[in-house]
DNA sequence: GCGTGTGAAGATATTCACAGCC
DNA sequence: GGCTGTGAATATCTTCACACGC
């Protein structure tokens, strides 16, 4: 039964409400101030249903006859996912993939402020990426703890990365973002999602397998 | 009712395989020959009892009191996936992201090769990454064609994404993998996979939210 | 005895159908 | 009339429990 803020919350619904915030931001942008559950539905690929549904999970936000006023909507699933806030990230691993990550200004955008930068080669270490120097993974646990560092985001070798999660998790770090080719493993109080690009792929071929042959 | 070679496949299992045939290489380079669906799934933070209903779908793959045959495992979940052939892959917008996928070594290694790059701005076209020539995006569907291009990889800015998309599916590509931060609208006929870090760290916030305050 | 394979049961997730409100 | 919010129904996915073969 839906109700307000329950922490009974399906995790495919919390995975499906940054969506509905990006939707609902180029709306803002386009000065559009109502939208219905229809109408939000089609510009994402999903049901007007699955979204009312969702959305109930946390509140009645909307007008019955009339639908969802954009702003307000907007700042509400913001809160609820805690998007109103600034955080802290650090990466670890400052190869081209690390180096990219960080140059990405779509985290800094998004409030996912890049603090710390970590690397094990001692080549890199004392270089400067942006505003940042890259720091000797040795001093993770500290700069974890003097930065207050939310989120972990991984980019070693596949063969270095659960190490780097065991001292990641003993930072008492809760979310990681790891595009290491491994699946890691945490205690089920940390989160972990997985970036995959060769896994997506993979998973597609079968479906063209099929096709032509 | 399981079965061999049913496309009733549910879409959840054919997203976990390849999963499995990571961990079934890594084990066999490791010179592992026998693996139980426990060791598998301990590796992969599944249940056992999931991996044998998934390899279910597809076949009788084990012996019972004993475990599967990692090697054959393998080569039948590639078959099963269609990694035993090679693909063929164009990426599309050539920024830092673009350039950055068409010089990840991961995707070659997997059979995943990128056979075009193509770009909008006169500025990179023509310039050369790696083997590649970036060609212009007009040339997109003689290339498509030409080169037999199975899978295109969409790394534009999100306000050309969807436009892009639809040039891709008339030339009757049938699998995408998105970086753009837009979810882009196809036919049902055509798969599409989203890579998107900023997605994936907002609901990650959810739970870190509800945790320190 | 050990571990697979699988119907049946249970849990989750989605969709339906409609009451209620603007 | 149009659109939300939501119990109930359905569909999908996971887990249980156990028969069977090595």
């Amino acid at each position: 039964m839906p109700g307000k803020n329950n922490s009974n919350i399906p995790e495919v619904v919390v995975q499906r409400l940054p969506q509905y915030v990006r939707a609902l931001t180029q709306l803002h942008n386009r000065n559009i101030e109502v939208v219905s559950s229809k109408e939000l539905g089609d510009a994402l690929g999903v049901t007007p249903v699955q979204i009312r549904k969702d959305l109930s999970y946390f509140g009645r936000f909307g007008k019955q006859g009339r639908g969802y006023n954009v702003v307000f909507l907007l700042q509400e699933l913001r809160h609820v996912l805690g998007l109103d806030k600034q955080w802290t990230a650090a990466v670890i691993g400052i190869g081209r993939l690390g180096s990219a990550i960080l140059s990405y200004p779509g985290f800094g955008q998004e409030g996912f402020n890049m603090v710390a930068a970590f690397d094990s080669a001692p080549l890199g270490i004392g270089s400067r990426i942006g505003e940042l120097i890259v720091q000797n993974i040795d001093e993770l646990e500290r700069t974890v703890k003097s930065k207050a560092i939310d989120i972990v985001i991984i980019a070693v070798p596949a063969e270095q990365a659960q190490s780097v999660t065991d001292r990641v998790v003993k930072c008492r770090v809760k979310a990681i973002l790891n595009y290491a080719p491994i699946k890691v493993q945490v205690p089920s109080d940390v989160r972990v999602r997985e970036i995959d690009p060769v896994l997506a792929l993979q998973s597609m071929t079968f479906h063209l397998k099929s096709l032509h042959d």
